[in-house]
DNA sequence: GTAAGATTCAAACTTATGTTTCAGACTGTC
DNA sequence: GACAGTCTGAAACATAAGTTTGAATCTTAC
């Protein structure tokens, strides 16, 4: 009621774009940064103006709350993504299987960038371990597009339907080779601490995954499908 | 100071079994299934109390404090984890190939059986994204031998020494399939309603990654890796 | 230049939450 | 049966964190 007057971020942009857009976007900018490390809930508003050198009452200025913050950088995160190079490889008319190719790549190095779109994977992956209420419609606006198309790429290559069970576990298969770098990161350089995800390593490490992923599926449904149960050990 | 007469826990177990150990795993069980639905900061030792039916001061009074309660499941949970079905697939005297095979099923499986065990991949998955403090040397504990034995068995089907980067890139493929039905679980369930974590379906969803895995393993370091199809079968 | 609105600031307020206290109940022992 | 130690209970305490307030400062428009 009170605030209806005072949270008006479009207008704000307009009317006044200097200054005003300025914390803004430096409380978005911080937010990223401290939603990606901690999550939603563990993150405090006191640190991210400190981080910003914004005010405390910025956040319910400009956002309304903590929520409203987290939501504009989620939906940030989310634009940044939808014009992201893996629908941009999607969008590429070449064989299913380069393009397969270019996903990985592209999903990967988003991944090692510190650059912008840095804190996007972080807050999905703590989104996926820990819904924030009405966040989860955000990624899902995001995530089941590309899910979508992944199907029917995968379905391509594997000439199957892109609902049929099988299409969907070996997206889930390309997927999950994928996230285990995104999720487990942490995890994973302490198993391995000489894993520097440089340019180069990531390149090397897509390179494996497609590999990895097209030996099946070259030949996924070459013999019968209809033996998904698939006792197709040394057969062929 | 204070508390050092008070938490005794093993002498607890010892002196007074029944009625204190009775409180003592209801908030353990209790704590089990909040945390992994939450995570460590934003469980609240009231939603614990209040789901075990226990006093608000017993959490202190047995545990020290919140963090010590986390430990202590943490702790059961990794030690559930150590006896599971996974060690014991390594522990099997088998064909590299078959062993793998029960590696996947014991990992997937104890994803969708709802019982004891339930807890312990979420509160896992918890950790990866936002390791609590002295915790992630529990996590570090269980997951580093089966992570190193990983290897070795991946480099038993490959040929190729534990620790060679392609060894690991293979296991972090597998693993990956694996982790993904783990990890990313209720969006899966979102972009994929029909899915139902029955025995049947776990068992299906093992297999494919089986499958899908061999598919490459079997042929990843006889040569060319490229041209698959034709190349002999296990050079072992 | 002045007024209206927008923005920033420091401080206080409110609630949630981990923790403590201390009295009382329970349990086993002499 | 009384005692000592163990456990439980309700309430209170202390702190942290999200939010609000009202004045001060800055920006824009006339």
């Amino acid at each position: 009621m009170f605030l209806s007057k005072q949270i008006r971020r479009q207008t704000h942009r307009v009317s006044v774009p200097r200054a005003a857009a300025s914390t803004r976007e430096k409380l978005i900018e911080a937010a990223g940064h401290v939603f990606a490390e901690h999550g939603y809930q563990a993150t405090t508003v006191r640190e991210i103006v400190k981080r910003s050198g914004a005010n405390i009452a910025a956040v319910n200025y400009h956002f309304g709350d903590k929520l409203g913050l987290y939501t504009e950088v989620l939906q940030q995160s989310v634009r940044a993504a939808r014009v992201d190079a893996i629908n941009s490889a999607l969008d590429r008319n070449a064989l299913p299987e380069d393009i397969l190719r270019a996903v990985i790549r592209a999903r990967l190095q988003s991944v090692a960038e510190p650059n912008l779109p840095d804190w996007h994977f972080r807050i999905m992956a703590h989104e996926l371990v820990q819904p924030t209420p009405a966040l989860s419609r955000v990624v899902n606006e995001v995530s089941r597009p590309i899910y979508k198309r992944l199907l029917e790429l995968i379905g391509g290559i594997i000439d199957l339907p892109p609902k049929h069970e099988k299409t969907r576990l070996c997206a889930h298969s390309v997927m999950g080779q994928i996230l285990v770098y995104v999720l487990a990161g942490p995890l994973l350089k302490q198993l391995w601490p000489e894993l520097e995800m440089t340019p180069e390593q990531v390149d090397r490490i897509a390179e494996h995954i497609w590999d990895f992923s097209l030996a099946y599926l070259r030949h996924a449904n070459s013999g019968d499908r209809r033996a998904t149960v698939s006792s197709k050990r040394g057969n062929k």
